[in-house]
DNA sequence: CATCGGACCTGTTAGC
DNA sequence: TGCTAACAGGTCCGAT
């Protein structure tokens, strides 16, 4: 589910709720998340202030004097904001208990997400070695273009790559590919400068633009408040493997590129 | 270092 | 209708 669209959704959703609040306890039903979710967590969190809710990459980061809480959503985790006494449902894996009465609830049916603590003043190693952020000022065709030099795989996976460009998915690389007419299949290293400066454009405005949409709600994905998000509708080829290309009306394909789906249309992405 | 395949886990859907 | 297999938005890790 989450993309970068969707995880920024979800932080300015609960950011409002989080951010000043103190931390009366965390509730673990299931530790056995990707990792398992430290059985020190709790006792490091009760009491404690959060201060901010950070986004970098796909993880969201919230911060508080002696630490700062990782969570990510893995591939169907979502976090709301809720009542204590909404009954808990399958796969309601952690609460944040707030002082305002309110929780944090993250469901996740997958379990791919995760809760990790990342002391002060370090850098959680998951956190390192990330590239920049898609929307901020050092990501630029050059940048992409001086990282595919030598680069023979494909570049729909380039383009996910976290350590190139971080918060790019599955969807959104196929959609950016698409308004940017560049094949997925080929290789990283044989898209000109100038493509690559057409493909950041892209890459920029379709995440800008499904952020103010609310993200993209395939099967699960709701955001903290519980509406889902209304991108979807403007995919051009994500999900629409043989159905006619917007642009040229030609039949979109899909081929299989590092074991992930990817539509496109032969026509107009070379 | 780049690339590939497998792994983690459960729910939904396509196909027989 | 019912069972099984394939597939799903992420990304780490180990082997090559």
């Amino acid at each position: 589910m989450p993309e970068l669209p969707e995880v920024e959704t979800t932080r300015r959703g609960i950011a409002p709720h989080v951010a000043g609040r103190t931390v009366r306890e965390l509730v673990v039903r299931q530790r056995a998340l990707r990792w398992p979710v430290p059985k020190a967590l709790a006792e490091r969190l009760r009491g404690q202030r959060i201060e901010s809710v950070e986004r970098r990459a796909k993880y969201l980061l919230l911060h508080a004097a002696p630490g700062a809480v990782i969570v990510h959503l893995g591939m169907s985790g979502s976090l709301r904001v809720l009542a204590p006494d909404v009954p808990v449902r399958a796969h309601d894996h952690v609460d944040l208990v707030l002082d305002s009465g309110k929780l944090l609830r993250f469901n996740d049916p997958r379990r791919f997400g995760c809760w990790l603590w990342q002391p002060a003043g370090s850098t959680h190693a998951l956190l390192r070695g990330l590239g920049p952020e898609p929307l901020g000022d050092t990501f630029d065709g050059d940048h992409l273009w001086q990282r595919a030099r030598g680069r023979k795989g494909p570049v729909k996976n380039f383009l996910m790559d976290q350590k190139i460009v971080v918060g790019v998915g599955n969807i959104y690389a196929a959609e950016a590919l698409f308004r940017a007419g560049i094949a997925p299949g080929r290789a990283a290293g044989r898209v000109s400068r100038d493509r690559y400066v057409a493909l950041a454009g892209h890459v920029r405005a379709i995440l800008a633009h499904a952020i103010t949409r609310g993200g993209t709600t395939l099967r699960d994905f709701i955001s903290p408040d519980g509406s889902p998000g209304y991108f979807e509708q403007e995919l051009a080829v994500y999900g629409r493997e043989g159905e006619a290309c917007r642009a040229c009306g030609g039949d979109l394909r899909s081929v299989r590129i590092g074991a992930r789906a990817s539509v496109y249309c032969p026509r107009c992405q070379r």
